[in-house]
RNA sequence: GCUCCGGUGGUGGAAUAGGUAGACACGCAGGACUUAAAAUCCUGUGAUCAUUGCGAUCAUGCGGGUUCAAGUCCCGCCCGGAGUACCA
């Protein structure tokens, strides 16, 4: 009999759970490692087979952390807020928590058999008022905290209040939203009211009227990560701009350490990248230009070594000097562009960015430098988010500039000649020269700097005279943090008299009310708005918004260290234990979301804290997305009569997806395809070779392509184990790549493979007792040595490739022997769990396979038979010699003294110490 | 446009420190077993030439370079993917 994976599987399985097999505890005598995945939102469709992908590869080095001695923790849990399920209660009225329960109870079961290690008991859901307890604590202390500049870390809002009372703002240097400042008379002159509206400018969790990304659809604002190319990532609505008062959280006041922070990580370059950019931190200067009514225009530049070819400034529409500075004589024309740009969606002006428009203030600056008249314009290419919503235009080393002089006849005056050019007539571009480097000319004293040069030289000569100043600037903006919607954490902040008030940490959790409809109230309020009695006991208002999607998993991975304490985030016995995860993979899609916010909360619980570590993925691993690979059938066209894939060029055909169950390596099961829809029952089909071969096609993995391959039919056909190593074998685990079924026999074949080792003929268990020969020993040395490499270089589908030489080694030797099998046993117990477990009950073991329970095996010690000897080549570049144990010295002089002038020792040592003789020679060039 | 990552047989992919390119698997072809099929096992499988045997030559997107030695390092192109974008 073959080996049976649908008793044995879960057999173990059942085992695993009744025995606590994975669950983590503090243990002082191991040293603790965290594998982390990230959780999954349980959407009503299930897991696909792209899910498991990240959960088998983590659990595999879950699972050998342990073999390796570690205590492992290795946690599991739902991210359970979400737009879906709201969407679902809004057609349906069934409340989202009945939705989310039954999704997250069929995820449970499809994880389950896979035969994951997780630690249950530790499961948390964002949606249980036991976690989002603490996601509405953490909203307080960032309400009362604000981020000191100078002490680089959040400190209590207290001590702001402290200072204002004693001295009022004008040395404090704190990250704020406007700089307003007061003295501490004033400070005590202020109504209570006014008070709060200053702190706010302060707090890391603030209030504040600000263009938000709208989304009528959705009916909710969305943060900039939520929204690609002006429409929303969830359902592709339309967004548009729209002033609203919300929540944020001031997240760039953490953008140089969240910055300085990634060089400390584990990650890879490309995912590092993508969070610098999203920072964009800039270095440049800030120039002062003084209009012509007296008032100061502050403008931000990288270039300043291009001051001296300002043409013009140009002002975003939002800009608040418009109103003060534009002539009467071009009010009308103004007003009717600002407003315009004003009311242009998002998307309208991201769509039409080539079109330059702009207007004339009719009012001038003076040129610090040059002292010239400079004409102020106006346009939309200008960003009111970004730097001070104002630049000087430099239309011969700025492109857009450039354009913009162009279209409105503007001079272009060149003080950059690029390396390696000669000075032009500007009037003949037809584009800018934005040469970061290159000669400075034109430019006074400037002339003849390099450009690097030059930027130093302007930016002391503008501190110096009070013009301008060296500064930073980041792209990052702060986080949007409240949502018009109704599944997610309500604020624990209530409105005295208007004012907002966070609860006592002793009135958490605020429970989520329940409401009798998932919708808007009619006048616009969000959903909560519709709860009866949704204000405090004295009847101050609750706030009516929700927490965003990403609140409840800013910092799951802390709370999975301590997930049932009830009176702290994390108990410092627990987090001074586990400090942070070691190694956590998920998908690079939250490379800008989650990944930015759950570094920045993690820094401020550090800050005030909380926990030991600043960072919490120390390692990160971005599983590559597998992608759909789809069938069709080939209908000729106006007939219902199908023609199979090579013959289909013959005839004018329509593709039609089929569903990929119905197929198997691209042949159709007629039958089923029959049966599928009523429009197929009398089908007819061309064949080739009696089959009907399906055309296929890669395309993302959907429901409405047919094309999703649920793992649950693929154990049950061929196993979890099969289906685990199957998903690991089919290329770097970082790779995007297409679901393809057609490789997994081998993987079974593998799987039936190893069982055959340790069965006789008549299909009987049979391991002899004998010693293993040297030759097995090789092979298993060879196999252990390499796949605990590939392991930690997370090279997984090589490891599996090393167990199938491995097998197919011992298959021709008909090796059955105990000392071969045990160790292999262990060592393949990651990758493969069900069938090392079987094995190891066979072989006399109840226990579940660990390291303790085996504690003189340790994979790292049976490696050394063979031995590599570094040599150098004509004394230059290295490589090595492979030497084998126990053979004579008299070979190793043979063979090295015939290749004498070429090969030396590079630690100089004489032959006649080695005890090893070589095998072989590793490409020995003569 | 800018930034990052890639490009290896019919296919997925190996090659870990510059050192035998193509491991392993799929697919395909031939064979064994079988009344037959499936399953299983064996053999072959980068290309070209030679195949009576030894083999020989060319091959890692293209063109150069460094080196005794390059898929790997350097320079210049081409192509694909990802991120980001009036960011001053």
């Amino acid at each position: 009999m073959d080996y049976n994976f649908r008793e044995v599987e879960p057999k173990w399985q059942k085992y695993w759970r009744e025995h606590k097999t994975f669950k983590a505890e503090i243990r002082d005598d191991k040293p603790k490692y965290y594998v982390l995945d990230m959780f999954p939102y349980p959407s009503g469709a299930g897991l696909h087979v792209g899910h498991p992908l990240g959960y088998i590869a983590s659990d595999i080095f879950a699972r050998y952390k342990r073999l390796k001695g570690f205590n492992v923790l290795h946690p599991m849990g739902y991210d359970a807020y979400g737009l879906p399920a709201e969407q679902y209660a809004i057609q349906t009225g069934q409340h989202p928590a009945i939705t989310t329960e039954k999704n997250i109870n069929r995820y449970r079961q499809q994880l389950d058999i896979l035969g994951l290690s997780y630690d249950w008991d530790r499961e948390i859901r964002t949606c249980d008022p036991k976690y989002y307890k603490w996601t509405q604590w953490t909203f307080i202390r960032l309400f009362n905290s604000y981020y000191c500049n100078d002490a680089q870390q959040a400190r209590p809002i207290s001590e702001l209040e402290e200072v204002f009372a004693r001295e009022g703002n004008a040395d404090i240097n704190a990250a704020n939203s406007q700089p307003f400042v007061f003295t501490a008379e004033e400070w005590h002159s202020f109504s209570v009211r006014e008070k709060s509206d200053i702190l706010m400018n302060y707090r890391l969790a603030y209030l504040s009227d600000s263009m938000v990304n709208w989304c009528s659809e959705l009916g909710t604002v969305l943060a900039n990560d939520e929204v690609v190319n002006g429409v929303s990532v969830r359902g592709g609505y339309p967004v548009e701009r729209k002033s609203m008062r919300q929540w944020s959280l001031r997240i760039t006041a953490y953008a140089e350490r969240l910055l300085q922070g990634l060089d400390s990580l584990d990650w890879t370059d490309s995912l590092k990248e993508i969070q610098r950019n999203w920072i964009g931190k800039s270095r440049g200067a800030a120039v002062y230009f003084t209009l012509e009514n007296g008032e100061r225009l502050e403008v931000f530049t990288t270039r300043a070594d291009t001051l001296f070819g300002v043409t013009f400034m140009v002002l975003c529409p939002e800009h608040e000097l418009i109103e003060r500075i534009t002539t009467e004589e071009r009010k009308e024309e103004v007003e009717t562009y600002v407003r315009w740009a004003k009311n242009r969606s998002e998307r309208e002006r991201q769509a039409e960015v080539k079109k330059v428009t702009g207007v004339f203030t009719g009012s001038y600056a003076i040129h610090p430098l040059t002292k010239e008249r400079v004409p102020i314009w106006i346009s939309d290419y200008v960003l009111a988010g970004y730097g001070t919503g104002a630049v000087m235009a430099v239309p011969a080393h700025d492109s857009r500039d450039f354009a913009f002089a162009r279209a409105f006849n503007l001079p272009v005056k060149q003080v950059v000649v690029p390396d390696g050019e000669q000075q032009e007539d500007t009037s003949a571009w037809t584009e800018s020269k934005d040469s970061k480097s290159g000669t400075v000319v034109n430019s006074s004293f400037l002339d003849g700097l390099e450009v690097k040069q030059a930027i130093d030289r302007i930016i002391k000569y503008l501190s110096d005279n009070g013009i301008g100043y060296g500064t930073t600037n980041y792209r990052l903006r702060d986080a949007i943090f409240s949502r018009q919607r109704y599944w997610g954490e309500p604020f624990p902040v209530y409105y005295k008299d208007g004012v907002p008030e966070t609860l006592g940490v002793d009135k958490l959790p605020l429970l989520l009310p329940e409401v009798d409809k998932y919708l808007p109230t009619a006048s616009g309020e969000p959903p909560i708005a519709r709860a009866k009695n949704w204000h405090t006991v004295e009847g101050y208002p609750y706030d009516c918004n929700t927490m965003p999607g990403f609140a409840g998993s800013n910092a799951y991975s802390i709370r999975y260290m301590d997930p049932d304490n009830d009176t702290e985030f994390v108990s410092k016995q627990a987090n001074d234990y586990w400090q942070n995860v070691d190694l956590y993979i998920g998908g690079s899609e939250h490379a800008t979301g989650h990944l930015l916010y759950s570094r920045f909360i993690t820094k401020f619980l550090f800050d005030i804290g909380v926990v030991c570590k600043d960072e919490p993925y120390q390692k990160l691993i971005n599983q590559g997305m597998i992608q759909g690979r789809s069938n069709f059938v080939y209908r000729i066209k106006g007939t219902n009569r199908y023609v199979s894939y090579n013959l289909k060029d013959k005839y004018e055909t329509d593709p039609i997806h089929v569903d990929i169950n119905m197929v198997d390596n691209d042949v159709l099961d007629l039958d089923r395809f029959r049966q599928w829809r009523s429009e197929f029952n009398d089908a007819e089909f061309e064949l080739e070779e009696g089959k009907y071969i399906c055309g296929h096609e890669i395309e993302k993995m959907s429901k409405s392509l047919y094309n999703v391959q649920n793992p649950d039919d693929l154990v049950e056909k061929y196993g979890a184990d099969t289906l685990r190593l199957y998903e690991m074998f089919l290329g770097p685990l970082e790779q995007s790549k297409p679901w393809d079924t057609k490789g997994i026999e081998g993987v079974g074949r593998f799987i039936r493979k190893f069982w055959k080792l340790y069965h006789d003929a008549d299909n009987n268990f049979f391991v002899s007792e004998a010693e293993p020969s040297k030759e097995e020993l090789k092979i298993l040395h060879k196999t252990i040595k390499k796949v605990q490499d590939d392991i930690e270089r997370f090279s997984l589908n090589t490891s599996v490739s090393t167990f199938m030489i491995c097998v197919n080694e011992l298959g021709d030797i008909k090796c059955n022997k105990r000392g071969i099998l045990e160790p292999l046993a262990v060592l393949l117990s990651p990758f493969a769990p069900h069938i090392s477990e079987e094995l190891w009950s066979l072989l006399g073991h109840d226990d579940s396979i660990s390291f303790a329970r085996f504690p003189e095996f340790d994979p790292g010690m049976l490696v050394e038979n063979t031995f590599r000897y570094p040599v150098s080549i004509n004394g230059k570049t290295r490589t090595y010699i492979e030497f084998d144990i126990n053979v004579s010295k008299e070979e190793v002089e043979k063979t090295v003294l015939a290749n004498g002038d070429i090969i030396r020792f590079m630690d100089g040592k004489p032959l006649k110490k080695l005890i090893f003789v070589p095998k072989k020679i590793v490409n020995l060039v003569v």
